[in-house]
RNA sequence: GGAGGGGUACCAAAGCGGUCAAAUGGGGCGGGCUGUAAACCCGUUGACUUCGGUCUUCGAAAGUUCGAAUCUUUCCCCCUCCA
């Protein structure tokens, strides 16, 4: 196989399983093709898990192919079974419709929309989904999937064997996804769909639908599911989540995520989330000794593909001046209050909770009980203490929660 | 539709009349060690508080009781088996 998009993908690890890799292969390196990832819409952002996913159609853009970016208003609405224990929550469409309006933001930054011959392609399936006819889907698609088969898949069969309810609407999903597949295979030529190695199934479903109906070839190609060396998977839930949207997650913090890799991730980092080349990581990673050195191009790299090269460098600075000098660094998060509140005195537990430091005033306690809460680089031990003019500096006075996090109180 | 089992905090899971703001584990947060890593150790993990307490919480509502997560009734939801 000589095909760079589809050897850049291996190198890089994006590579699981392809439906049929030199036929792929061998129509890649002749023209530019369409590929498609379908998006899970429940949430106002995506997080780190659906990064790989993202670089994978950034690198299709590299080689000259066209990204297709599916957001599943449709099928967000019935919930993707695939490793998911429960069923999740059921979404209304507006809300749904809200979600994607606020992930498309991230498409805008990561990817590239200036080359018209690679410019990605927003669908979302709610367009054609919510329009079904049943009895007509049941008898043009319906009937070309068993239930044998469909029980056999790991989506279905893994929740059938831990008992746990499956409803007849997840059980539709892979069929709808399917669908989705042909549609675009019809109507954007999009003869590539790829997804998380949980997607498999999904995805040769849509490929043997494509070749009943229409009698012609697709592809498909799974990524690796990705867990940190610690066993956890990459992204996590609920709170614990690194949004990639900038309102829920901002860039030092995101730049500080990829700073905290587990050693034994940073290689492959590097390679998954970065543009560098692979050779050249294989030579920084040798020349390099200073694992932390590696950190830090690999905070660097990634935050610069999300948030450009300047938040980037914001960050990196506002790292060094935080953790390396005893100085402020400008571009900690800044809470403007007015003189004439502090003439007042506040209440450093009132403020803490209102200005979101802490999420309550009990929560602040804690902190401070636990010698978790400087001021000014000073342990704070009275938990009554109030806030007064002589705490800052030049107007400024510097809170930290903990090692990693601070917050600049700015007089204005 | 019938029979049985169950719904407890962020998650898993104990408790089955008072000593329960609820064991334990995971996760989170903080501290120690260190390298802003891992591993390990310690603390903490409902809210408010004048630090004495007060208020809300064990699927929902009503009730029994001096007192309920625990008992009763109704309702909702989930699971298993049978039809």
């Amino acid at each position: 196989m000589k095909n760079n998009f589809l050897l850049e993908m291996k190198s890089r690890g994006y590579l699981n399983q392809c439906t049929d890799l030199d036929n792929l292969a061998q129509i890649s390196e002749k023209k530019s093709i369409s590929g498609y990832i379908g998006f899970d819409c429940t949430a106002k952002s995506l997080h780190v898990g659906s990064l790989l996913q993202i670089m994978i159609l950034k690198l299709m853009q590299k080689h000259g192919h066209r990204p297709i970016i599916l957001l599943g208003g449709g099928t967000t609405l019935i919930g993707d079974p695939s490793g998911k224990d429960a069923t999740r929550k059921i979404l209304h469409q507006k809300e749904i419709q809200k979600n994607i309006k606020s992930i498309k933001k991230v498409f805008f930054k990561i990817l590239d929309f200036s080359d018209k011959k690679t410019k990605p392609i927003f669908v979302d399936n709610a367009k054609w989904l919510t329009k079904l006819n049943y009895i007509k889907f049941l008898r043009d698609i319906g009937s070309h999937f068993t239930i044998n088969k469909m029980l056999s898949f790991d989506s279905v069969k893994l929740r059938l064997e831990r008992q746990q309810s499956l409803s007849y609407m997840e059980f539709n999903y892979m069929i709808l996804q399917a669908f989705d597949f042909y549609q675009l295979f019809k109507k954007n030529k999009c003869i590539l769909q790829i997804g998380g190695s949980d997607q498999w199934g999904n995805i040769v479903n849509g490929v043997e639908l494509i070749r009943r109906m229409l009698k012609k070839d697709s592809f498909g190609i799974t990524s690796p599911l990705i867990t940190l060396a610690s066993g956890a998977k990459m992204g996590k839930t609920e709170k614990g989540a690194i949004w990639l949207n900038q309102k829920l997650f901002s860039p030092y913090d995101y730049w500080q995520f990829w700073r905290n890799t587990d050693d034994r991730d940073v290689k492959r980092f590097l390679n998954f989330f970065t543009e560098i080349d692979t050779l050249k990581i294989d030579e920084i990673c040798n020349e390099e000794q200073n694992i932390n050195q590696l950190k830090i191009i690999l905070a660097n790299e990634a935050t610069k593909i999300l948030h450009g090269v300047k938040a980037a460098k914001n960050a990196e600075k506002t790292a060094k001046d935080t953790f390396e000098g005893k100085g402020y660094s400008l571009n900690l998060p800044e809470i403007p209050v007015k003189e004439k509140e502090i003439d007042q005195g506040i209440n450093l537990l009132s403020f803490l909770s209102k200005n979101k430091i802490m999420s309550s005033k009990s929560e602040a306690r804690r902190a401070i009980i636990n010698n978790g809460l400087k001021i000014n680089d000073i342990l704070i031990k009275d938990e009554k203490k109030i806030i007064i003019i002589s705490d800052f500096r030049n107007k400024i006075m510097k809170i930290s929660h903990g090692k990693k996090r601070h917050y600049l109180v700015k007089i204005i």
